[in-house]
DNA sequence: GTAGTAAGTGGACACGGCGTCCGCTTATCC
DNA sequence: GGATAAGCGGACGCCGTGTCCACTTACTAC
């Protein structure tokens, strides 16, 4: 018999919308649990109580992304969902990729915090979507070879490619396109 | 007319010695500027003095056998130096690669500290030779794809690999050997 | 309605790491 | 052997973390 208290949803819409304002504003790296309880209204008490740290809220909030690219994935148009031939999807997935990391990058970064990236069922779903697309193309070894392939999608990497380097994100996009192509020769 | 004093290079040998043996031993993560400085045997403020951070410490040491690679791709035999075709030249500094990720991970980890990885000096050398190999090759696009060629050296990545997925450095090298004839199709 | 209760709340607290500052020491130069 | 400047080190204050517990509030059964 759940069903979360009232005053339980309520703290928990108002800490998300905080804490993703916050993020958005001064970047996830210099906004403290403090400052989103206080900005959100509630204690470090209540905070803590479902979200242990930075990277739970991120993710959190990365979560609607998340499904609806997933949902795409599984059972949208070609070349992103079923029917392209592996090489085009995987160039799909790229694309759509680095298009979530241009929009959320502030709480992709978040997210990072304490290495959890590849904890996430995100990332595992990522990585068995990839997977498939290398063994559909013939990939001799698709275990040791899918990490590698998501590699570049750590938002660390898109951050430099984009800022230090001064790329667009059609020209990150085209890099990965013919990465995608070349992993599946 | 500079020339270190005798007892600041002894006490910077010591902390090199004693940061190298707490990262083996506990790593990085779980190692604090006090415990070297105990270790050391040298004050908070004489560690400070030299290095701002445990990342810098970690580079400090990582410098040497980055050094002795770099100098082999420069002017060594081929394949990893010059005189092989590209591809082979990215397999094997791929594969030079994780044997030192996989001798030295410990201190590779603790540099990772604060995302500064792109920031090192390492970091630039590496992407001067592969951005090198792919223009050899003929690749479209060189800058777009030179850090993504990069990512799956990533500490993180090759930790993850290791440790989670249960991968031999034998299988993630022959992944890597596949990225890149990939990459130099 | 009202009483019971379990979940939710929030702020005070202790802990630990960080980085700085400044008075003392020691190597080096003349 | 005296002057000087570099090196040294530990005490200190700051800040973020995570926990704990006494209080409050929403829900349930009668």
């Amino acid at each position: 018999m759940p069903g979360e208290r009232a005053d339980a949803a309520r703290n928990r819409a108002r800490v998300l919308a905080a804490a993703d304002e916050l993020f958005a504003d001064r970047g996830a790296r210099n906004v403290t649990m403090d400052d989103i309880a206080r900005a959100a209204g509630v204690g470090r008490g209540t905070l803590y109580r479902r979200y242990p740290d930075r990277a739970a809220i991120a993710l959190a909030l990365l979560d609607e992304h998340e499904r609806a690219l997933q949902e795409k994935l599984i059972g949208g148009e070609p070349p992103l969902g079923p029917g392209a031939p592996p090489a085009e999807r995987l160039a799909a997935f790229y694309a759509a990729m680095v298009d979530l990391l241009d929009r959320h990058s502030h709480l992709a970064l978040g997210a990072e915090v304490g290495h959890s990236r590849f904890a996430t069922g995100a990332y595992g779903f990522w990585r068995a979507h990839v997977r498939a697309l290398l063994v559909e193309a013939g990939t001799a070894d698709p275990d040791a070879l899918v990490d590698a392939a998501l590699a570049p999608l750590a938002p660390e990497v898109f951050k430099h490619q984009r800022e230090e380097r001064g790329l667009t994100t059609e020209r990150v996009t085209e890099g990965l396109r013919a990465l995608a192509h070349g992993l599946t020769a």
